[in-house]
This record gives C-alpha cells, sequence and structure tokens, in this order.
DNA sequence: CAATCGCTTCACT
DNA sequence: CTAACGAGTGAAGCGATTG
C-alpha cells in the first residue's frame, strides 16, 4: 500500500448548484431535503460557505437555520444532478488507473502507490487542477498513510487545499484531536468515551486496547489503533453494496395503508432500478416506518428465491407495511432490499 | 454454541 | 439554558432463536 490520498469535494451539492447557477456564487443559501413547498420540515443537507458562516451546517433542521438567517435561499435537492457530477469526478479519477475507492457521492480515496510524499503530493495537485478547470469544482485532497489519516488531514486541511501528514507528523498531528474527529467516531461513541474520561486522541492512545475492546468490541481494537498512529486502513476497490432503500416523509401524518399505496410504489420502483443498475437480485425486503412520536420501527421478510422483481418488492413491503400501521399513524415510511446475488439464481453472497 | 434472523442503533451527508 | 428541531442512505451491532 502507497500514500493514501483522499479527495472530497467542497461543500459538493452547494457546489453543484453554483455550477447551474452560477448568481448563486457568494449567497448565503442551502440545499435541503424535500421539495420547496415542504422546506419548513426539511433538514440542510450542505450550506454554501456563505451560509456557513451564520453557524449554518448539514444536518441543521431548515427552520433552524431560518432563525439564524431569516433571508436564506433555500434550493431542494438535485440529486440526479450531484450524481452525474460524481459520475464525472469519478470517471477523471479512473484515468490515472490507481486503486480507487468510492465512499461517497463526493469522496473517494486513491491508493497512490508511492511512498515518496513530493511524488503524491505531485498527483494530487494534477488531480486538484483538473478538477477545477474540467469540473468547475474545488476540492480539498488529504495525504497520508491510510485511508483514515488521510481523512482526517483532509477536514483538517478544509476547503480548497492540499494536506500531507507524514508518518513521522501523525502522532503530534492525533494528539491534540478531539475524539470525535475520528472517522467512525459519531456522538454516541464520543459520549462513551468522554464518560471515561477520554476527550482527545491523545488520551485515547494511553488506554489499553483490552479496555476499549470490552466497551466497543470489534471497533474498539481499531480506535486503539487509530489513536496510537498504528492504522493501516487502505483502499477496498468495488465493495459490494449490502442493502439499498429509499425512504420519504409524508405529506400528511396517516395509519390508512392505502392512503401510502401510491408512495410505496414509487419507493419501490426507485428502489428496483437502483437495484437493476448494479445487477443484483435481493432476497429480503424490509419496511420502515416513523411514528408520529418519531420512533422507528422496521419489520423484514426473506423470500423463499432470489428475485428482481418490483411487484414481488412492492407486494412484500406493503404487506409488511400494513402490519406497522397497526401501532399508529406514521410521518414517514421506507423500503430496503437486501441480502444480493450477483444477477439471477442461486449464486451465494 | 455458533450461525442466522429480525430488528435497532449509529454514523454520515 | 436546555429541549426541540428532525431527511435520507447505508452498515454494524445485538438479542433471540435455532439446528
Amino acid at each position: 500500500m502507497g500514500l493514501i490520498l483522499l479527495v472530497d469535494m467542497d461543500s459538493f451539492f452547494a457546489s453543484c448548484e453554483q455550477l447551474k447557477r452560477p448568481e448563486l456564487k457568494d449567497k448565503a443559501f442551502v440545499v435541503g431535503t424535500g421539495v420547496e413547498s415542504r422546506k419548513e420540515k426539511s433538514v440542510v443537507q450542505t450550506a454554501s460557505y456563505a451560509a456557513r458562516k451564520f453557524g449554518i451546517h448539514s444536518a441543521m433542521p431548515f427552520s433552524m437555520a431560518l432563525k439564524l438567517k431569516p433571508d436564506i435561499i433555500y434550493l431542494p435537492s438535485d440529486d440526479k444532478f450531484y450524481e452525474q457530477t460524481s459520475e464525472k469526478i469519478v470517471g477523471l479519477l479512473k484515468s490515472y488507473r490507481m486503486k480507487m475507492e468510492v465512499m461517497s457521492i463526493d469522496e473517494m480515496a486513491l491508493d497512490s502507490g508511492t511512498e515518496d510524499y513530493p511524488s503524491a503530493r505531485m498527483i494530487a495537485e494534477a488531480i486538484k487542477s483538473r478538477i477545477s478547470n474540467e469540473i468547475g469544482l474545488q476540492c480539498t485532497i488529504g495525504i497520508s498513510t491510510s485511508v483514515v489519516y488521510a481523512k482526517m488531514v483532509c477536514d483538517a486541511f478544509k476547503p480548497n487545499r492540499i494536506g500531507i501528514v507524514k508518518r513521522a507528523e501523525l502522532k503530534a498531528f492525533l494528539a491534540d484531536k478531539d475524539v470525535i474527529e475520528i472517522l467512525g467516531v459519531g456522538g454516541k461513541t464520543k459520549e462513551k468515551l468522554n464518560k471515561m474520561g477520554i476527550t482527545k486522541v491523545s488520551e485515547l492512545a494511553k488506554v489499553p486496547a483490552t479496555r476499549l475492546v470490552d466497551s466497543f468490541g470489534r471497533f474498539g481494537a481499531e480506535l486503539s489503533r487509530i489513536a496510537k498512529g498504528e492504522d493501516e486502513t487502505g483502499v477496498v476497490e468495488g465493495a459490494p453494496a449490502i442493502s439499498i432503500g429509499r425512504e420519504t416523509t409524508l405529506d400528511k401524518e396517516t395509519d390508512d395503508i392505502n392512503e401510502v399505496a401510491g408512495v410505496m410504489a414509487r419507493l419501490a420502483k426507485e428502489a428496483i432500478e437502483e437495484l437493476g443498475k448494479r445487477k443484483l437480485w435481493y432476497r429480503n425486503v424490509a419496511s420502515k416506518a416513523r411514528y408520529t412520536d418519531f420512533t422507528l420501527r422496521t419489520k423484514a421478510r426473506r423470500l423463499s428465491n432470489y428475485t428482481d422483481s418490483y411487484e414481488t418488492a412492492l407486494n412484500t413491503s406493503t404487506e409488511l407495511l400494513r402490519d406497522l400501521l397497526s401501532n399508529g399513524k406514521v410521518r414517514k415510511v421506507g423500503i430496503r432490499l437486501s441480502e444480493f446475488s450477483r444477477q439471477s439464481g442461486q449464486a451465494k453472497l
């Protein structure tokens, strides 16, 4: 494994919108989930940099963004366009013929194949200028000895820069970081660590690995390695999907299966389309419901055979949802397909 | 008692 | 000042069940 380059697009969705509408440049706006008419019930997916100055950020309810900046511009998410743009970027990166992992719609990890820092920097500079010239977007590239560290370097250098942290500098780089900055550590894990008296990565490094394994299982061992600068997570090419799902919030809360039939049909159709793109068959269908009190429940069924049938997906998910609706009114419904087989028949996972 | 099932929790964006 | 605000996608974790 060579040095890892982690390419992360800067405020990707917002920047895509600026590509479509250059007049948005320097404007404070957000790209939110859901259509314009339902923006009060939506969440910020990406805030433009001008909007971030007001404290607006991803995952923030749009209602709160409005309080921070009453004249903030709202744009509904144009997923198709972001997807197309992402594919262009992936295509551009593929031309470098390095091992690549598409981590998400706006994030790709590359194995440079070289241990030489100046060489890695030159590659990163070339990539960065090509993305700028050919796509018209800015990105940040983090370079380090593993995917996890490259990601953390990328975050530290955002936006619009190339950051390098060499093996010898890793300890110092990690030491003063808060544990929340570790890839895979979210709010819950941070709280648990804090209760153990651990706030900084340097403190995490001093805790015996066995203690972390006791509290966090497999992830505990990984946490320990990361904290000590010993992580060696490499680029995994083309990791297969484990599940494909679609969900949406309803216009009106209901416990009537007939009122959500149309919505389920659309979700099932979209999920099956995605499945078809990846040439997969499924054997498990799950339905999901978020109730008015915000509790979440799912119900799943395994089929006797692999299939790519839309009707089976719709009929099964509707049946499962009917069950979920007997518990009360719901605000959101979803479908998820899993347990895949490549194309037809009996092939094992 | 390990594998599997059905479901919940967690981490991102 | 704390609680409330609250979309969508995906993987991992976990307790109960089972062969």
